[in-house]
DNA sequence: CGCCGGATTGATCAGTTTCAAGGCATGTGG
DNA sequence: CCACATGCCTTGAAACTGATCAATCCGGCG
């Protein structure tokens, strides 16, 4: 796994966040602060589309940032049902684990590079600064807090309102100059959402023709009613 | 809602537990832990059935700790749809929060005694003693990990997958002499899996007359075959 | 003993999945 | 530069799982 290039190993910037809201504020600027507190080496490294970061099981050695591209991280069951946790977006960190293995495996949906730290570096840190346990503590958190909301739509929403909650979610996280560029094909979607591939393409197409959003290309998506949208949202 | 009995406060018994395993621990000593290090002042109380102890989006308080009874934490869509997070039940801690507010409803659903910290305490001691910072991190990626199998469940296992997986983590939280006294009722179950009760009855129903669970009442189970149950969990 | 909420069971319905076919991009090699 | 191969997406039709609607049934409790 360990076979990509390293590009030169930088020293995390020295700054320290003036206490942001901790409300599902980016985090970004959290990891830094560990970085910067743990005094720990963040190096970068690369993957390519598909290519498996760390395994479901595997003890955790390292916690990771995505710097570019973009990351899913899943479960299986024993005759490859998937169900995707979580899609991890530049900024976010993700394989922090508190145990000692992961739970899920991660994946690069496209070609991706992250920073990555030494998961026991920050344990060291963590163990004499408080500071750096508290955002540690912080982040695990705001994934309980996604998991939590997605257990709601998992269990309860409608293919529709699920596909709604989707796009308003991903606009909130990837849009850029009005134009949303998904990096995740149908069939990621549809395991995220617990949906068929075929299921989100119809519900992508019923919005398409009600006018709520349009498309330049499959995956190039621009929202052109938020307001509709949120409605199908329950 | 702060109007029940308020038994005598205790102090929190001084032992330190000697580093037990951390992985899906019982979170009783952790608890005890927490409240040794911290040197706060744990009080019981008592809610009734069906009587809420704190609700979304309230400010988090207390953290709270079952002592006897059950819990359920749930998540209401605009219409009355319901999804339970978790059934908490003697010994477990619940309404741990990050952030300031909570983001779920908690329920007693039967006659319910709970032992409770303020949590600035705890947020106090986990300023300054890193140990009470670890255990509050370790007790919120407990929450996750199970937030993440349940995940799979809602979003990939069928109706009797899920109800499978339901009686075994019940097995082995609350089994006692051979007999599972459930707390709770079939709507719960339901509301906890992504399933109507009726649903549920069905496949509980099914399972007895294939003799892999017996009845006495429909609320006290006995496992009769665990392997076979466990085959039909995905 | 009878009431009442919860549980079971049955019949039908609806939403989503499954199976299948075809379209549309993208990129590669002739 | 075009033809074709490939993977992804869309669309349609049929099948199926679980939901809904509707009676009972049962058991605990007043």
């Amino acid at each position: 796994m360990l076979t990509q290039t390293i590009t030169a190993p930088t020293v995390a910037p020295a700054r320290i966040s003036t206490a942001k809201t901790f409300q599902a504020a980016p985090t970004v600027d959290q990891f830094s602060v560990i970085a910067a507190c743990a005094g720990v080496i963040a190096s970068e490294f690369s993957y390519r589309k598909d290519e498996e970061i760390y395994g479901d099981g595997e003890p955790c050695e390292y916690v990771y940032q995505v710097i570019r591209g973009a990351v899913r991280t899943y479960k299986l069951l024993n005759d490859g049902r998937r169900q995707i946790g979580a899609f991890h977006l530049p900024g976010d960190v993700f394989g922090l684990d508190a145990g000692a293995t992961h739970r899920l495996t991660a994946e690069a949906i496209t070609d991706t590079t992250v920073r990555l730290v030494k998961r026991r570096s920050l344990e060291a840190a963590a163990g004499s600064n408080v500071k750096v346990a508290h955002h540690l503590w912080t982040l695990t958190a705001g994934g309980l807090r996604h998991a939590e909301d997605h257990m709601l739509l998992l269990g309860r929403k409608t293919a529709m309102e699920k596909v709604a909650t989707f796009l308003l979610e991903m606009d909130r996280r990837l849009t850029k100059a009005g134009l949303m560029a998904l990096p995740m094909c149908r069939r990621d979607i549809g395991d995220y959402l617990g949906l068929t591939l075929e299921t989100v393409s119809r519900a992508l197409s019923q919005l398409h023709t009600q006018g709520i959003l349009g498309f330049s290309g499959a995956r190039q998506i621009v929202l052109r009613n938020r307001q509709r949208l949120h409605n199908l949202d329950a």
